[in-house]
RNA sequence: UCCGCGGUAGCUCAACUGGCAGAGCGGCUGGCUGUUAACCAGUAGGUUGGGGGUUCAAGUCCCUCCCGCGGAGCCA
């Protein structure tokens, strides 16, 4: 009996008889010998079985088993040049689990319809397995991120008795005979938990009802929101800034496998240094009206700026750029006024580069109860909906700011993905709920 | 919801102005001792998305419905 390994420590055992446990990945057989590409998770290995070394009976079940069969492996893993990845192993026996001889997803191309059906399986495919470890180091940067820098996660609630930025957005649940949506963003809620721990955020599915279907649109996605008290407009910018790049880093540096799989151009990220271009929403409408190339009609100032805006301004600079100080009406309720330019909110938006659109929303966020009450009539909020809300400017009130970063976007621009469907595994999309 | 494109073999696609529905991959059979999406030969595989219409004749033209893709609005 020999010693059951996974295949990322295939290469600290080379000289000895191992036995792996997986899938087959491909098979490239001749009439003598079998080249079988076996993956079992944590990575991919090739097995090579000879005529010479095993029973007629092996060599048979060798010529049956088609891709995705399961099955168990021994064999001595020897280093070989004409290996993929350098090391190989000399199939002694194997061991059948389930034979499979129709895996409907093949080796050759496939279509978005086909594959989206099929997503269950895709998911085995080396890209999307790529994409499911950056995704997961991404998580984990963005926790250790917090954490390091003294932040505590309080999570907050997905079903919501009222709606932040308007309910046509929103989807609605029977909360017991009660109307309730599903949350779109726990910002209220990391507003109290943040005058209550200083430095908060929350991770977790969000849900928006609107009818995009856009390669940057799910309707349920993941996004972080963190809330900091004296954090200034300026001070949370630079948080952004210190959060993209060390998420970055952290991708350089440990998803340098997937990257390559991926065939991300790796010197675009690097690319992403401090700091950031600041730019005044007056300035941007500026540059759209002098500068973007195809365009008929003025920009007009005041609009909120569309996918085409929003990708041109992108890609005016190497690295991520933040737009700030949009005029008050187009933005939510509770963001602060410029107190240098009333006309204007102290908002930024970080749009990534390479056309990736928006990644960060954020503000600092209004703390005089005046001044927010004026804004939740401006905006025709239902008051009684917010007296919680309210309680945080009556009872001591401070600065505060904070923002959201979509999870799924972020990991589009990084992965270097043409769609933000490939980022989660299970997409939920307009009129796409299967599997 | 609106605009644009599409639906043909299990998959990816082809079929000029309407005129015998085809190829590659995958499957199956056979060949090959070092393959790298292996290769070579053979073979099976079709209600051309549904319904209606025009025509001697419809995958192709018209109407309608369904589904998919891309985008807009809105947003992360």
């Amino acid at each position: 009996m020999c010693e059951t390994i996974r295949i990322r420590d295939a290469k600290e055992h080379i000289g000895q008889k191992v036995r792996l446990r997986g899938w087959l990945r491909n098979k490239r057989s001749g009439k003598n010998l079998h080249f079988l590409i076996v993956r079992d998770g944590s990575g991919e290995l090739q097995c090579v079985a000879a005529e010479d070394s095993l029973p007629v009976e092996t060599m048979e079940l060798c010529d049956r088993m088609g891709i995705e069969t399961s099955l168990e492996v021994c064999g001595e893993l020897n280093a070989d040049d004409r290996a993929p990845g350098g090391v190989e192993l000399q199939v002694t026996q194997i061991d059948l689990l389930q034979l499979v001889a129709d895996y409907p997803i093949t080796k050759k191309e496939h279509g978005t319809e086909f594959l989206m059906e099929n997503r269950h399986l895709w998911l085995r495919s080396s890209k999307q397995i790529a994409i499911m470890r950056v995704r997961d180091m991404v998580e984990k940067a963005w926790a250790d991120f917090f954490y390091d820098r003294g932040f505590v996660r309080v999570d907050t609630p997905i079903f919501t008795p009222n709606a932040v930025e308007g309910t046509t957005t929103l989807f609605d649940v029977d909360y017991h005979g009660e109307k309730a949506f599903l949350s779109q963003t726990g910002q209220l809620y990391n507003e109290a938990t943040a005058a209550a721990l200083g430095r908060v955020y929350c991770f977790g599915p969000t849900f928006r009802a609107e009818k995009s279907k856009t390669r940057r649109h799910l309707l349920e996605f993941w996004m972080l929101e963190m809330e900091a008290v004296f954090f200034d407009h300026e001070d949370n910018m630079r948080f952004q800034e210190e959060l993209i790049l060390d998420t970055i880093r952290a991708v350089l540096k440990n998803c340098t496998a997937e990257l390559e799989i991926l065939g991300r151009d790796t010197a675009k990220l690097e690319a992403a240094k401090a700091p950031f271009p600041r730019m005044h929403y007056r300035d941007a409408v500026k540059l759209i009206n002098d500068k973007m190339p195809g365009r008929e009609e003025e920009f007009e100032y005041g609009s909120d700026f569309g996918a085409p805006e929003e990708t041109f301004l992108g890609e005016q600079f190497e690295r991520p750029v933040f737009i700030t100080n949009f005029p008050a009406h187009t933005k939510a309720f509770y963001m602060k006024r410029d107190p240098d330019d009333p006309e204007t909110v102290l908002a930024s938006d970080l749009l990534g580069p390479e056309g990736y659109g928006e990644l960060i929303g954020g503000s600092q966020r209004e703390d005089d109860l005046e001044v927010i009450l004026e804004r939740v009539r401006e905006f025709k909020l239902p008051e009684e909906a917010f007296q919680w809300y309210f309680d945080l400017r009556r009872f001591g009130s401070v600065p505060h700011s904070g923002f959201g970063i979509g999870l799924e976007r972020t990991l589009t621009w990084l992965c270097g993905v043409p769609h933000i469907r490939e980022t989660i595994a299970f997409p939920r999309m307009l009129h796409h709920m299967y599997p």
